[in-house]
DNA sequence: TATATTAAACCGACCAGTCGGTATGATTTT
DNA sequence: AAAATCATACCGACTGGTCGGTTTAATATA
């Protein structure tokens, strides 16, 4: 099929950029760059890429799936919705070490979000996504009985921030606390506090 | 006095260069922007500096000063340590009503650290400084009876964490959830969790 | 006059994007 | 079935412009 094998170019690129973007961030990442790693030509890339903002926007989603593909499942199972929230935390600090630079990476998009439109908009639908998420899960401990009635958009949202907290040992270093200290223990102390 | 002159022209230099830097983002400011604004020459800001980035790893101390000038000192008074937390806490708030671009630039910086050991170093001190002053008040209310004994470091981590939560709103838009929402309830869910 | 400081022209490396062209393979025409 | 036409994929030299940093010459200061 013609389809896929434009398919599976893009996603070649993408790969390549992937790689690139990982290790220079967005402004360092030239698209002869690109071409190098991904053993194509310039003349190629835009034949599949208008710009390098084009191929850039692509490159968000693709991050999105490398990095959420385990994440938007793990919610449907009869758990408790603390449990649930265990899990997330599990998975975030899975992440954390095994594709540290995808956090990297979104610290990247957050900063280009404040200067480009395009990508700040692409960026707020995949936390909406999340807030979704973590909206269900409140919502679903309410109902089970589990939570307190609380604000469930603002639970998701402390949620949400305590999450993004994991960005910054993706960027410092903290010798005296570990990631999963301070994922296991505001998880903990989330759930005491927003259980009845 | 000579050195009082150059101490005036190098803030003036600095000023400049925050004001283009706040609205372009590190990589898209030019020395020629921060000329212009600056009302001097370029000889001039090379004279007082030795490269963009020797001038922009001292735009953190000086972003650092005009964010947190206030922050520092309000810790010292005689109220309880959960006061204190709620009296950073409407810091953080004012200071994002504010100088939402305060903010803006602490993304960046959190960015280019991924790039660059010197202006991680330089951040990375910023928040030991903020962790410590966190786990004084942690300790404070420990002393005082008013927390749990628990892990102070930890502790201060989250709170930093917290705080940090703000970021996203000085980049992205929630309608349903404010800030100040946001961030009182953090804290108040915090300081219930820790309390006796 | 000597020194310090500033202004502005200039340099050269760098880079996103362009463009003329070729290769390949499918479709139509003779 | 051979030749001609067309579409798509791909290549890489080149261009136009940008920007950090340097140099030079003028001006102020001592």
């Amino acid at each position: 099929m013609k389809k896929n094998s434009q398919i599976d170019r893009k996603n070649q690129i993408l790969e390549a950029a992937f790689k690139v973007f990982i290790d220079k961030g967005y402004s360092k990442t030239t698209m002869d760059d690109i071409v190098e790693i991904s053993g194509l030509s310039k003349g190629a890339l835009y034949h599949y890429y208008n710009s390098k903002k084009d191929l850039f926007l692509s490159l968000i989603d693709h991050w999105e799936v490398y990095t959420f593909d385990n994440f938007y499942k793990k919610e449907s199972k009869d758990r408790k919705a603390s449990d649930i929230l265990r899990i997330f935390g599990q998975n975030v600090l899975e992440t954390l070490n095994k594709k540290k630079y995808a956090y990297i990476a979104e610290i990247e998009f957050w900063s280009l979000s404040n200067y480009d439109k395009d990508i700040k908009d692409r960026s707020q639908r995949l936390y909406d996504k999340l807030l979704n998420l973590f909206e269900k899960v409140v919502k679903k401990g309410i109902k089970q009985g589990e939570f307190k009635e609380l604000d469930i958009r603002n639970t998701a949202m402390i949620i949400l921030a305590v999450f993004q907290g994991v960005n910054w040992f993706a960027v410092f270093n903290e010798n005296s606390v570990s990631p999963k200290d301070y994922i296991e223990n505001s998880i903990e102390l989330i759930i005491k506090s927003i259980s009845k």
